[in-house]
RNA sequence: GCCCCCGUAGCUCAGUGGACAGAGCAGGAGCCUUCUAAGCUCUUGGUCGGAGGUUCGAAUCCUUCCGGGGGCGCCA
């Protein structure tokens, strides 16, 4: 018996287990066969065997194929085409297995029975949305940090996708079984800080008559006229002739800017577990501990005046300044102290996301992470690329410091959070995203959220519809199964199987929008089936066994859409 | 100058070692008196930026060149 709560990839890597799930019951008797065949004498004795088992691309190739014949041909002193026949000939029995073929070049297809994907339907349509889900807990502890904007200004799209990537890795962890903490790092603290207290005080300050100079970088976004005008109305004139006016302006801001980032991010269905601020970390002397901790390790020396960080000792292009010689910190001072604080915590791994204006950044912090004593390859950063917004193909500007700024919030108030977080989440971190506002309101196949969406509305229709036609569903156990033979239904039950490896695939890799990909093609077989075959017919055991197809199918589309963080509409 | 990402069909993008390179949109031809046509079928369209190399096998790995974007601060 196979445990169906495992993800499939889990179980490749489960080489004590015995039970049949796919790939790895496929890999076990390869590697069987390929022994049995030397214990023969057919073969030397093979070792670290570097091939794999997938799935073909073309249907024709049946369910699973290996290329380990091609792979192990030349240590063998064998053609690859016989060498796949010896291991057909040894290859031991394999349940739900239907067929071997040997093809093209050297390659072993499998087939599986029906009885397997009737097992598969069983298991999705039993076990809900969660049915493919790994064991909670079971893998690693993971800490994932994304979007950690300053807390100076309403975040923008590029936070945006950041958040979204970030969001749909976590789910796609979380479903995989590892254990997921999302945090989100803001720098309440330092410079930024002050200049967005000083352009407030300014814009306070003016709208009371007083003179006061703008400060030369300060903020020139609309928002920050909008927030100082805000804090006149909360505050009116408590604050004109106070003594830590600045303080408490800082403070107000801190307030204003976090209260909008949070509103915002509960909009676009983004939760954090913590919020971690950078002032902590100066208060309980964490930044001066850390640096102390590199000055032990051997990695910190004084030079004009300054406070570096030797990085070069770790393949950095140049040293680093840890306190300036003004005595201030840069920014690298109290991000060390808060890596070190994340490693201290116990996290098997800490996951970054930035945008590609960071890369820069990463062997410094890789640096950092090393000084201190781990190893920096538990350290990941995900770096996203740039997103251009743009008004039915005119470019919209996103400069911070020019008026023509759209705020995330915006786009989720124009576009509509399902749309926005699909577009951010469907293509590759490595793209640069051009995202059209127009089309991404439109509601037609520009769209492909809808495409996705309405796969769920459909099959909740369907169900409506029997119920209204007085169709009970049986027990599955009193159904039988084996007339879903349409090759429609086939294709379904085929990408049913595929969830499990789908998500754990994603999140291993890192590439959220290979869920999307995914659940396009389910949407696609599923549309297929509903226009192919009629669920509701005269023959009850054909309603019947469909009826649980499109159980199984809400399963699987459910899944889809909670990890792309999505919603499932019941009807469109 | 150095570093990173990208260059795949008219457009927007999947595909990072496998079997004739895929999807959507756009173009052409069809499918609703029956469960949602935001759907389905068929079809047109590609020297995978160029050139070398590694490999049984390269869009995928290496070198180099050409385009586009981003980054190289005692700013964050």
């Amino acid at each position: 018996m196979y445990r169906s709560h495992e993800c499939p990839m889990l179980r490749r890597y489960d080489h004590a287990s015995s039970m049949t799930a796919f790939p790895d019951a496929i890999e076990h008797a390869v590697l069987a066969a390929l022994g049995a065949a030397s214990e023969a004498g057919a073969i030397p004795t093979l070792s670290d065997l570097a091939f794999v088992v997938e799935r073909p691309r073309d249907r024709v190739h049946g369910d699973w194929a290996t290329n380990a014949a091609l792979v192990a041909a030349k240590a063998a002193g064998m053609a690859p085409r016989d060498l796949a026949t010896l291991i057909v000939e040894h290859l031991p029995e394999v349940d739900y297995l239907a067929a071997t073929e040997i093809a093209g070049p050297g390659f072993i297809n499998f087939t599986l029975t029906p009885e397997w994907f009737l097992e598969v339907l069983r298991i999705a349509a039993t076990g809900g949305p969660d049915h493919a889900r790994g064991e909670p807990g079971s893998r690693e502890k993971i800490q994932i940090e994304f979007v950690s904007s300053n807390p100076n200004g309403p975040l923008h799209i590029g936070h945006g996708r950041g958040g979204v990537i970030g969001d749909v890795i976590a789910r796609a962890l979380d479903y995989s079984g590892h254990s997921v903490s999302r945090e989100y790092y803001y720098n309440d603290a330092g410079v930024q800080m002050d200049l967005f207290a000083a352009s407030l005080e300014a814009l306070y300050l003016q709208a009371h008559g007083r003179d006061a100079e703008f400060p030369e970088d300060g903020y020139h976004g609309d928002y920050i006229k909008d927030w100082a005008a805000e804090l006149v109305a909360d505050l009116g004139d408590e604050l004109l002739d106070v003594k830590d006016r600045r303080d408490q302006i800082r403070r107000w801001g801190l307030q204003r800017a976090m209260g909008d980032i949070e509103e915002t991010l509960e909009i676009a269905r983004i939760p954090f577990d913590v919020w971690f601020s950078e002032t902590t970390l100066h208060e309980s002397n964490a930044v001066d501990r850390s640096i102390e901790v590199l000055r032990k390790r051997g990695y910190v020396f004084e030079e004009e005046g300054a406070v570096w960080f030797r990085t070069t000792d770790f393949g950095d292009e140049k040293d680093r300044v840890l306190v300036k010689s003004d005595g201030e910190y840069t920014y690298i001072a109290p991000d060390v102290a808060y890596h070190r604080d994340k490693f201290e915590r116990g996290f098997d791994r800490v996951i970054n996301i930035w945008g590609a204006d960071h890369h820069g950044y990463i062997p410094r912090m890789k640096a950092a992470v090393e000084a201190l004593g781990y190893d920096p390859d538990r350290l990941e950063i995900v770096i996203n690329q740039m997103v251009n917004v743009n008004r039915a193909g005119e470019p919209v500007r996103m400069s911070m410091r020019s008026g023509e700024f759209i705020s995330f919030r915006e786009v989720l108030d124009e576009v509509g959070t399902d749309a926005t977080r699909y577009i951010l989440a469907a293509f590759s971190p490595d793209t640069t995203i051009n995202f059209d506002l127009e089309a991404a309101k439109s509601q037609s196949m520009d769209n492909p959220v809808y495409y996705l969406q309405y796969a769920h509305a459909r099959m909740c229709s369907l169900e409506r519809f029997a119920r209204e036609q007085g169709i009970e569903r049986s027990s599955i156990e009193e159904v039988d199964l084996t007339v879903l033979d349409h090759p429609a239904e086939a294709a379904v039950l085929r990408q049913i199987d595929r969830l499990g490896e789908e998500i754990f695939e994603a999140a291993a890799r890192r590439a959220p929008h290979r869920i999307a990909t995914y659940g396009t093609e389910f949407a696609t077989a599923f549309h297929r089936f509903y226009t192919d075959c009629r669920v509701v017919t005269d023959d009850p055991a054909v309603t019947q066994a469909r009826l649980w197809l499109i159980e199984a199918s809400k399963s699987v589309i459910v899944a889809i859409l909670t990890t792309l963080g999505l919603s499932a509409p019941e009807s469109m």
